[in-house]
DNA sequence: CAGAGGGTTTAAAGCGCTTCAAACCCGAGT
DNA sequence: ACTCGGGTTTGAAGCGCTTTAAACCCTCTG
């Protein structure tokens, strides 16, 4: 409000003007046990008045404990924006605030971390990070660390340090999404792969597993090539198929992108989803939500992994555990949509 | 490195190390002049040993300026983070440091506002905030405040505050589409709108304008309906369209969003596009950029838009100017991709 | 009426860094 | 021998808040 050209209003400054000590207004507008009502209302109206907005860092640097944790996100991710979400509340419930840190073209995962580690961070949550285990392990030995959304694998040697793993069961997820199809009567089911990376691996492996419980030969169209998992690669592989002249009667893809870029190349060509060809993603992306896309998709239970992360950062910061707890697996789930069908008979 | 479970690492301790004081430390690690190129170098190697990273709450503090700019974006618009990414680089050029703020479902600009102006930003950029005009005229009593991509229409009384403004000629933009439409040879063009704000009342306005000047019948489907902007707003001016049994040969949208929408409602009932009917976009997204998409869209000039972003808010924090430049507007651009062709003849 | 005990308030010591005036050092100039 | 000036280094005072032990002030016992 106060439009005065002077200095900022100083935590002294509601002191001074209510006539206590600095330190009862601290008291007071923390909410900390001690102030009387009186007080209390006194110090809160003239807070108030003056338009006193506390100093952030100048509190960060005076609290023992900073009660920040560091969120590495990628912007462009609907998914990762999906996630922080959840980390936010989670963390507010627990009386720990986020801090995030975005990795963009012109900032790596590591300047990324750097930031976050300069901030006071007392704990880090990576989602989905693409560096080497040993660097991963590197960090854990320095600052309580959490993975979220990717396996540590292989594990560091014994005497490393481990961060905590909050995870889908990934292997699970593609296999749901056999299992929807091959309930439906298909049997020639192709898998969009999605690149390098453990995700993507746990994700085929699923797949390949599930084929082979069922007896049905699989199919996997390669998904390297600048960005993996993006609609490109649903293109690409759409027009591998097409050229080769026979269509399998459905497909996962790796990512709801992936899946998008096949669907849309599969329109292109006049082949109709689910009728000819049925389709599932992965992600349950705002994409594949939006009505005209009507993807079915594997979900991840975001609030769940947010919850999961949280706590096993408070496990070690508060609880006083000293190394990673287990593995946190969570389970996918699969929501159908319009894109998956009964395969054409005959 | 140093995995050693004790105390951070702190500026005394470098010092400590090499036998100077903090201050000469503090000098050297900010490059600043004073200290001869020996202590530089023991310095240097002495913090790189100790594995010591400077605390930012406690050098924010410490320093007389933040040279902080806050920034308001929110994290789903494709838009936005590519802004950011540009502000951050024009940034850093001056000096100066993002901070960014992120508007989501459990959050509001207001509270996003705050934390930033807790942060002891020095100046803040709002990227298309929907904050009413007294309430932004009202931020700028309190800082230096920069709009982006949008305008403050009906401009604040006289004596109110008033910010910088800095944004694309969003009149010009659609105009670009019309013409390009027009010079193709397209005269039944529509315009599918983008609900109530500034911006979307500044390219209907061109749009109609366009029309006008061209001696054409404007035809405007409404955009409003929650979450304008979006795809469901052009799957509905689609179906409205095709409902009507004579479709126009050309349709511009108000964002690539509701373009993409548009194509794809098209798409599903088979009408050819840009055989059929010709679509353009507005933002360049990389949405529209992607290779199955193609759509051809008005872009803004990004890079521009940060840099003079940056410039406004460094010609008051350095320049001493006091109030508000002249508004900066940019020229946006037309980019053709495979969405626009000569109506079919007949 | 002295002393105990509980609820409030506060003085003072930081948090880890920056800043800047003052001190220092040394060879050059007188 | 002595001052001068420039390049270096540093002591010390904060930045605005939190925190803790100690001081205070009552009212309540014994």
């Amino acid at each position: 409000m106060a439009g005065n050209g002077g200095r900022r209003v100083r935590l002294d400054d509601v002191a001074a003007e209510v006539g206590v000590s600095p330190a009862s207004v601290s008291l007071v507008l923390r909410g900390a046990p001690g102030p009387s009502a009186e007080t209390r209302a006194r110090v809160l109206d003239a807070a108030q008045r003056l338009g006193y907005r506390p100093d952030r860092a100048a509190s960060l640097l005076a609290r023992r404990r900073s009660r920040l944790i560091g969120l590495l996100i990628d912007v462009r991710s609907p998914f990762h924006a999906d996630v922080a979400e959840h980390l936010q509340d989670a963390a507010e419930a627990r009386g720990y605030d986020l801090v995030l840190s975005t990795i963009t073209r012109s900032r790596g995962e590591d300047r990324a971390v750097e930031t976050l580690l300069d901030s006071r961070c007392e704990a880090l949550v990576l989602i989905g990070p693409d560096a080497p285990v040993a660097r991963l392990s590197e960090l854990a030995a320095t600052v309580p660390l959490v993975l979220l959304c990717r396996r540590l694998d292989p594990p560091p040697g014994a005497n490393r340090a481990r961060p905590d793993v909050v995870r889908t069961a990934d292997e699970a997820g593609t296999a749901l999404a056999v299992d929807h199809l091959h309930g439906l009567g298909h049997t020639a089911i192709a898998y969009v792969d999605g690149g390098p990376g453990t995700v993507a691996r746990d994700r085929r492996d699923g797949y390949l597993r599930a084929m082979a419980t069922r007896g049905l030969k699989p199919r996997v169209l390669p998904g390297h090539g600048t960005p993996s998992g993006t609609e490109i690669i649903g293109i690409r592989a759409a027009e591998a198929l097409l050229a080769e002249g026979h269509l399998p009667t459905a497909v996962v893809a790796f990512n709801d992108r992936t899946a998008v870029g096949l669907l849309d190349a599969l329109a292109r060509n006049g082949v109709d989803v689910p009728g000819r060809v049925s389709v599932v993603g992965y992600d349950d992306d705002p994409l594949a939500r939006m009505a005209h896309v009507g993807l079915t998709t594997v979900g991840q239970d975001t609030v769940g992994l947010a919850g999961r992360a949280v706590e096993a950062v408070v496990a070690r910061l508060d609880g006083g555990r000293a190394d990673a707890g287990p593995e946190q697996v969570l389970e996918p789930y699969l929501t159908v949509r319009r894109t998956t069908a009964p395969p054409r008979p005959g």
